[in-house]
DNA sequence: TCCAAAATGATAGTAATACTATTATCTATA
DNA sequence: TATAGATAATAGTATTACTATCATTTTGGA
């Protein structure tokens, strides 16, 4: 049996709702295609309105801009990585093994059940590694924060920070190492792929030294 | 006694070499006044010149574009803590207390010896902090990369890594752990500031609890 | 001190980006 | 089948990210 996932947006990440219309989902799909080839910088809505036959101003009925699309995908993301927390912890007890799951997980190792209709979880991995920082470091961050943008992330750092405490009631930082966690465990994925010297996993083709790093750093904290 | 430094740059950094004249000098001051004041996305060269007073062509005289000035700015910044820590672990002896001393510098708490003549330390910091990953999460990152140009970073966190053996000859990862450490300094102060749920030092003003947490995280890591 | 070279300023221009606006056409459904 | 809602087609603006040219100023060395 595999699921289906709903994921309901903030209504203020976008002008109207993506995912009610065909050309909606055609901006998802294509714009994570596109984002994830070219890089956000170089990725501008003209050249999306052209990959999928329609105009710019179309998309811009759907996106303020390509930032506030930048934000939707990262944050569906995030919400999406919460949901697949939540699956794959449900019948664990050892909060030990939860961690284990949560590592897997942030290294792309867990295998995920979920059915994705048009959304590409290859290329949306690779977008929340090399693009999801730009999400947050901007000007208008508090606004965005206000606006609780941000919710889905903070949501799983807390899910995360609870199984934290959990195997250890009494530890000081369980949102700091969990908010660790989750931006280390991307920036060592990009790292070993393009700043090998970074790491110490330079030529590894797997996460399996990556995934013993993490493992190591989080359960030696929290010990 | 203060000391002056002079900081040798990657020469694929500029077009022409900003520290040789005036005109360069006021491309880095207030690009990175600038830079810190309305972001790098809003941040053109066009206001940068008419802030200094000159011209757009005389700008791209020294830079190819703003995101070469960014990794100018952040390079170099790299290069300083390099000899800021260089400087400050020079006659101690015990590995510990060299730990202690990065981490202290990496969050701003140790104060400097060094004059820089027409940087703004404060400013520097801040845009090494929201700026910081933009300079190689990009598309040319291992165009960058070729030529060298995140060697001061690179050789930073190969000195915390050569520390982190000194401490524990046996650890098996001491570049990751070196490179964890800085990004994780670098957005735990971001997040405290902006997104203060993700971390467990909401509302603090200083970075006490944040350097607690990062000694922690280290030496657990080591031990 | 004066000359040549280098640096800068002034000006202009182009292609692309990041939008907004208007009107026409299509399409689903009540 | 009328109509509201969505999309397409088209146009237009201000700004960005450059490049090019030539005049003027600065400077460093014979």
């Amino acid at each position: 049996m595999e699921l289906q996932v709903q994921i309901k947006m903030n209504t203020h990440l976008f002008v109207r709702d993506p995912e009610s219309t065909e050309l909606g989902k055609n901006i998802i799909s294509h714009g994570i295609e596109m984002i994830c080839e070219i890089g956000f910088e170089d990725f501008t809505f003209k050249k999306l309105a052209t990959r999928i036959g329609t105009t710019e101003a179309s998309i811009y009925r759907y996106f303020e801009n390509k930032h506030r699309l930048l934000t939707y995908i990262i944050t569906w993301f995030w919400t999406w990585m919460e949901y697949q927390l939540i699956f794959h912890t449900n019948n664990v007890t050892e909060p030990q093994q939860k961690i284990v799951t949560i590592i897997n997980l942030l290294t792309l190792k867990e295998k995920d059940q979920f059915i994705l209709e048009y959304i590409d979880k290859d290329k949306l991995n690779a977008i929340a590694i090399s693009e999801g920082n730009k999400s947050y470091l901007t000007k208008h961050v508090n606004d965005d924060n206000k606006v609780m943008l941000f919710k889905p992330y903070k949501d799983l750092c807390h899910r995360i920070a609870q199984i934290f405490l959990e195997f250890n009631p009494g530890y000081a930082y369980p949102h700091s190492l969990a908010s660790t966690l989750i931006e280390t465990a991307h920036h060592q994925l990009y790292f070993k792929d393009h700043l090998p010297r970074l790491t110490d996993f330079g030529g590894a083709t797997d996460s399996k030294q990556l995934i013993k790093y993490l493992n190591h750093l989080v359960f030696s904290a929290l010990s």
